[in-house]
DNA sequence: TATGAATGAGTATTCATTCAT
DNA sequence: GATGAATGAATACTCATTCAT
């Protein structure tokens, strides 16, 4: 996957990495409070701390402004999770913690998550596209995590329920954002993760003594 | 709650429903394929049949058109669950059914949904606490859908995150629109409300002879 | 000078004239209130207590009501002098009464007057031309005056000073309402028009015995 | 009085001034001829040579415009009366001079007078204020020569009488813009100025042989 | 490289007027 | 005669983008 290319009149890399940053913070901050449309290229340009003909010398269009959002997220949540993912934890302990380091991250970078998960659907074409695969790549690490615990012998799940447990999650990482009008006024970081995490492996904690008990209807293999 | 009131140069209330469900359903149309901010206020009044000039006789502003988007979504849900929450049904069975029963109906109304979910923070003000108290209105349906199965001793789980689940439930059906260009090109409806709800109710379906296995940690822990 | 004419699909005459007078009075009220440009015909309808379809019964065009305002003020004006001019009142005596009859139709009728005063420009080409034609008559009214007063030998005044001094009579009269912001806050009527007359009659009281004092320099006949 | 602060999104304060005066030299010309209110901000673009987006890059809104207009008219009443105010003239010459002054500045800005005459009204809030009391400022001047000419024994008139003449004299200046169309077409701008002193400062020219001749009846009355 | 003035296509909204009932 | 729903031309204002300095 070629990384789609932001254009640049700029020659110094360097320099482009250090006002891209500035770019992007500054739009995060932006677009969370009113939104991408709303928001226009003149305040980004204040709030990155230079003029409007300055951003253009680092952007093409104001999308390519949302999609250096987009793409600086998904960086930070892979390169937070690189060492985890290399350690040696093993069965339900790791999916756990594979599933908190994610939520964490989340948690990190609210703002930024909320704004890419809103606004994505404002990109077009090509940018689209490579914002969705990154998602898809996400995606894909918690579903080989979850096979490699089915081959541990750790949960029992059919391949196709596996893919979807796998974007459930991610789901349920993100929710943690865009609820969170509802959500972080009635539980801490902590809490969600303890709750979640029970609900994602146990469910609703079906009483199986329970008078119209039934056995889990898992895939009758 | 007041019914916050879109306001109309028109008299005749029949008449005004009828316009506004054409307006409904060319903006979810339009927003759909566009994006709030992307369509024109023309467009949606040519695609309900009728002038510019017309559509200012319905709505007061395109935000709107927006909020009676939102609005119709809701009443549909509820419309749709009537018969079902006043049905004779108890257990595992009935909470399986409600749920189901939404899942259905957004999946009915996906393109509304799908709006309502992605658009609805464009909303100020007065019609965005209308939207968010109506679907807190929703989630408290699943929230006393799962007290009266803990009350029947089916579920084993304390309040907190009985709420939260609630919220979960929510998330879990919106989740079938707004992934839709992931989930619902692996899966069918019925595919997906049956893999969902086992994941909801069951978890990740922990094998209990594994190795590392544990008690599984509800409530009294 | 042929009554300039505005259309109307209802015959009954009489019930034309009370029509228009409901919404020459309704239109006065509104174009003082927000002016001619800012009041809607939608206003005027209602104010005048019938539907935006009955009042273009009774006019063709918006521009239509600004002119039965201008006209009903000068029909009025002169409906108020009728019993005055015909007195046999004679010397300074008349005029001063003739002109305090005019200052006080003036502040009787203030609200219309300035509608008229301030909107007149906004008539275009016939309208505007009959109701300059309609002021022209007024001001002809105070010229015939002052030729009589000057005939009877209580003036001194050339032809065309007399012509302009008419126009200046006028518009002291005009001057009490589009100078009220300022005037009426300072001066009740009786002294306004006391102080205009002297104003008018002996101007600014030129001391004859002061230093520089100079013969009056009438036009030396 | 803190100068009503028009926005503008230039920082280049020589640019501003310059732009702003061809703004107000169209917009003037545009205004005479059709009225503020039927002029558009697209065509006073055109007419002061740019587009209508760097028209708002000098105003804030259309208001700015008339706004513009009628401040530029006064600084110009005040910058020209600047040296007569200071010379050490005296007496009845004096206050000839001040009115005959103020009468052809109005002369020279005829058209910009006119406007701001008749479109005042159109101003809103803090911008009505602002003008009104320039205005008020003018007839202090007025009022304050009135004042010294007392002073100095040539009228006699009280301080009630003398306040209304200050306004006396302004409308009367403004009175060869706003009756143009009847005024000039008969009298030069000399022979206004003549006859029109004549009128303020000597009266109708009442003459004391006649027969029904009463004492000017000046304040001890 | 950086700046910021200029551009003009684009957009929500208004409102005089018409006409079928 | 009265009504009021429908119409669409018109208009103030915005904002992404360009380009000369």
């Amino acid at each position: 996957m070629g990384k789609k290319q932001v254009p640049s009149l700029v020659k110094d890399e360097r320099l482009i990495s250090r006002r891209r940053a500035q770019i992007v913070k500054a739009a995060v901050g932006l677009f969370n409070e009113k939104g991408y449309h709303k928001a226009t290229t003149r305040e980004v340009a204040n709030a990155s701390g230079f003029s409007i003909g300055t951003l253009y010398e680092y952007i093409g269009s104001k999308e390519d402004i949302l999609f250096l959002v987009c793409d600086s997220v998904y960086d930070e949540v892979v390169r937070k999770w690189e060492k985890l993912l290399d350690s040696n934890l093993r069965g339900l302990e790791r999916l756990r913690q594979v599933i908190e380091s994610y939520f964490r991250v989340v948690d990190d970078l609210q703002d930024e998550v909320l704004v890419m998960y809103q606004e994505t659907k404002s990109l077009s074409g090509e940018a689209l596209r490579y914002v969705l695969e990154k998602e898809i790549r996400i995606k894909d690490v918690f579903e080989k995590e979850l096979i490699n615990a089915r081959e541990e012998g750790v949960l029992t799940m059919d391949d196709r329920q596996l893919s979807l447990a796998a974007h459930h999650i991610l789901v349920v990482g993100q929710m943690w954002t865009f609820r969170r009008w509802a959500v972080q006024k009635e539980y801490s970081v902590d809490e969600y993760i303890d709750y979640q995490l029970r609900q994602l492996i146990y469910g609703f904690g079906v009483n199986e003594q329970a008078p119209d008990k039934q056995p889990v209807p898992q895939k009758e293999e």
